[in-house]
DNA sequence: GCGACAG
DNA sequence: ATCTTGTCGC
């Protein structure tokens, strides 16, 4: 492990300032046979959390194998700091599953994030897996309306810098926000959100996963 | 000081 | 994230 999980809010961001350089922000993931994709619900008035990982086949999109744990999440949710309250739960469903996805959609920002390490870049970079953040809001950054058709994305951006993409998915529904996880670059990432959606907002490995945890239609 | 704020 | 009914549309 690269650090510890026990930490104070301010530790957190130091740590997150330490990895980020450490995420490698390009690539393209070839041969792609499992898609992941990792999720967490918490209920009201339930003590312990449900952490899910799901793996389906490509381009089938068929669930091949799903991984669920439940713990009690150790951390509160703070904005900026999702990943030390929900990785340590996917962390250990990871550990249970058989097989080794070559991809992996997180729920939440990856790049797009204010110091350029959202969950998807933390999971990717311990796991040492390709990573895509694929989230259904805004954390930072601005951008404009994307096109009306699914497919048209608008850049997000923080000042100068594209920190991710804003991309319709589906005809008629709010984007989602794409963004650079690990070893995988913006546009691949774009590209692999579209060829995973089918025909719904979220792409299929994050709806299966989502309803895995045990969370809601959306 | 004020507003924003993944899940 | 979760709580919650009906409702609109393919």
């Amino acid at each position: 492990m690269l650090h510890r999980w026990d930490v104070t809010t301010a530790e957190a961001r130091d740590i997150q300032n330490r990895l980020a350089p450490l995420v490698v922000k390009e690539g393209a993931p070839h041969d792609v046979r499992f898609v992941a994709a990792a999720d967490i619900s918490v209920r009201r008035d339930e003590p312990l959390a449900r952490g899910a990982v799901v793996v389906l086949s490509y381009p089938e999109m068929e669930v091949i194998e799903q991984s669920v744990i439940e713990a009690e999440p150790r951390f509160p949710y703070v904005p900026g700091l999702l990943s030390f309250r929900e990785a340590p739960i996917l962390l250990r469903a990871f550990e249970q599953l058989r097989r080794r996805p070559d991809l992996l959609l997180v729920d939440g920002q990856g790049y797009a994030h204010p110091r350029r390490f959202g969950i998807a870049c933390h999971l990717g970079l311990l796991l040492d897996l390709p990573a895509v953040g694929c989230a259904k809001s805004r954390l930072c950054g601005q951008h404009v309306h994307p096109g009306e058709a699914a497919g048209s994305r608008a850049p997000l951006l923080d000042g100068d810098e594209v920190i991710g993409s804003v991309l319709r998915t589906r005809d008629g529904t709010a984007p989602v926000y794409v963004s650079v996880g690990h070893r995988v670059g913006l546009e691949e990432a774009v590209e692999w959100v579209l060829r995973c959606c089918r025909g719904h907002r979220l792409p299929e490995p994050s709806r299966a996963a989502h309803m895995a945890a045990g969370g809601r239609r959306q």
